[in-house]
DNA sequence: TTATAGATTGCCT
DNA sequence: GGCAATCTATAAT
């Protein structure tokens, strides 16, 4: 966990970086901090999994099929916050990559908790107390979980720019850079599902998905 | 207008 | 490991 003063010291991305390649910059986020600023009590979690959804290219992506009212956002202006429904039940949250009028994007797989851990039991309707050895995961552990935990909604936050000093959900740099990053195919999907897109902290608890195959990224 | 699949999760055996 | 829940974008009538 990290105070509320050290989230202060914690730097602001640059734009530029969102501007590439989303592979880059799935691998790039891995170690930065979602944080959600809400009066009294911010909400933060290290992203520790990520995976990267191309543009036309990539028959998974959401913008494979261009432009649609769901996914303007992807062919919008960089780092913005793409929010939408799966399966009826659960929010993905993704950032936008490369510039204004191309489409691509992160999708934000799992979190670790390092501020709000109260508030985010809270939001995932479990009682902390009961979350003890590995059940911790259950907090931010899978793209369904960590929105939840972070009470990020389509309604509320589709749309958001995450690098605005206006935003109450924003994404900061604190320093901390992954020591060692694995790559695996992406999970959940059909199509293109061969492709090594999906990235994670090696090691981390907070990881989904943990029983598959994967390899060592250089770094 | 109706049908279907989906970047998931949680509860069941 | 199997499967229901629950909504909606998109495809098929």
């Amino acid at each position: 966990m990290i105070t509320p003063a050290e989230l202060l010291c914690a730097r602001w991305l640059d734009r530029s970086l969102f501007l590439r390649d989303p592979r880059y910059v799935a691998r790039e986020l891995l170690g930065k901090l979602l944080v959600r600023r809400q009066t009294g009590e911010w909400l933060a979690g290290r992203i520790v999994e990520t995976e990267a959804y191309l543009g036309k290219n990539d028959p998974a992506a959401h913008a494979a099929a261009g432009r649609t009212p769901r996914n303007r956002v992807l062919f919008g202006p960089p780092a913005h916050a793409y929010v939408y429904l799966i399966y009826g039940n659960h929010y993905c949250l993704n950032v936008s990559c490369l510039p204004d009028g191309e489409a691509g994007c992160v999708l934000f797989r799992a979190l670790q908790p390092v501020a709000g851990k109260d508030a985010m039991a809270r939001n995932r309707h479990l009682d902390l107390r009961q979350l003890s050895g590995k059940r911790v995961r259950l907090l931010t552990s899978g793209p369904g979980r960590l929105t939840q935990a972070m009470s990020i909604t389509r309604l509320q936050d589709n749309g958001k720019d995450l690098l605005s000093p206006d935003s109450d959900l924003i994404l900061l740099d604190d320093g901390l850079r992954p020591k060692r990053v694995g790559t695996s195919k992406r999970i959940g999907i059909t199509k293109a599902a061969d492709a090594p897109l999906r990235y994670f902290i090696a090691g981390n608890e907070f990881v989904s998905g943990t029983k598959r195959e994967f390899a060592i990224c250089d770094l």
